[in-house]
DNA sequence: CCTATACTTTACTTTATGGTAAAGTATCGG
DNA sequence: CCGATACTTTACCATAAAGTAAAGTATAGG
């Protein structure tokens, strides 16, 4: 089960067109290597693989290392849980509002 | 009915913390002004300004000027909208996809 | 009217993060 | 083994975007 902690996570992952592109191509194009991955566009590989490590921490996208090549994979529940909150908007918003105001009000002189 | 097009500007509108958290005070108290959403920020009203413009043009919050004072409100559809396309995921990817694609192939020398 | 309020605009400054190059590590293929 | 390949790490840079201050505009209230 997915927790609101990474809500958070995939839409910090999904607010670049860059990584949004990224994922598309996973979910287009099936399983691949980050060079493979990273082709199309105008990245080093040391780039690309940091974008990928934010995906992955998202757990929008799974990756594994097969021999030399990293094997990079898109995960569909992620994005699916994601979704059904939003829709919903119910349980993700209503907890991670409350963490938020917490760090906020502490910041505040008052 | 929303397009595809706006579903990026969702995610690059959320995909910052502080907003995320902006949208959360308007879907717990209900319709304020700009001054009361920014309360609990420290942050300057041209900032909270800014951040209300990229909301509003992504669709997630509506505004209209009353008198002298702006009042924000939170617009539930659209995110519903987002979390069915997510929780799906078919047309959103799919058309997106190929404008983007499209962008980044015309930018590759070759 | 006149002052205070609530933004809004303009013109910057600052900083976070997205990017790189270069060197290092591990695996593959002959 | 040995060179080539496919990342990975480290250290740094460059800039876009987030932030500000200051001045401008419009409305409210006495």
């Amino acid at each position: 089960m997915v927790k609101y902690r990474d809500g958070e996570k995939m839409l910090d992952a999904l607010g670049l067109p860059l990584r949004r592109s990224m994922v598309r191509r996973l979910w287009h194009g099936g399983a691949m290597s980050l060079s493979k991955l990273a082709a199309p566009y105008e990245l080093t590989l040391p780039a690309a693989l940091k974008h990928l490590r934010v995906l992955e921490d998202s757990g929008i996208v799974k990756s594994h290392k097969r021999g030399r090549v990293r094997v990079c994979i898109y995960n569909p529940s992620a994005l699916k849980e994601l979704g059904g909150w939003l829709a919903s908007h119910s349980a993700f918003w209503e907890s991670s509002f409350d963490r938020f105001e917490a760090i906020i009000n502490k910041k505040k002189k008052n």
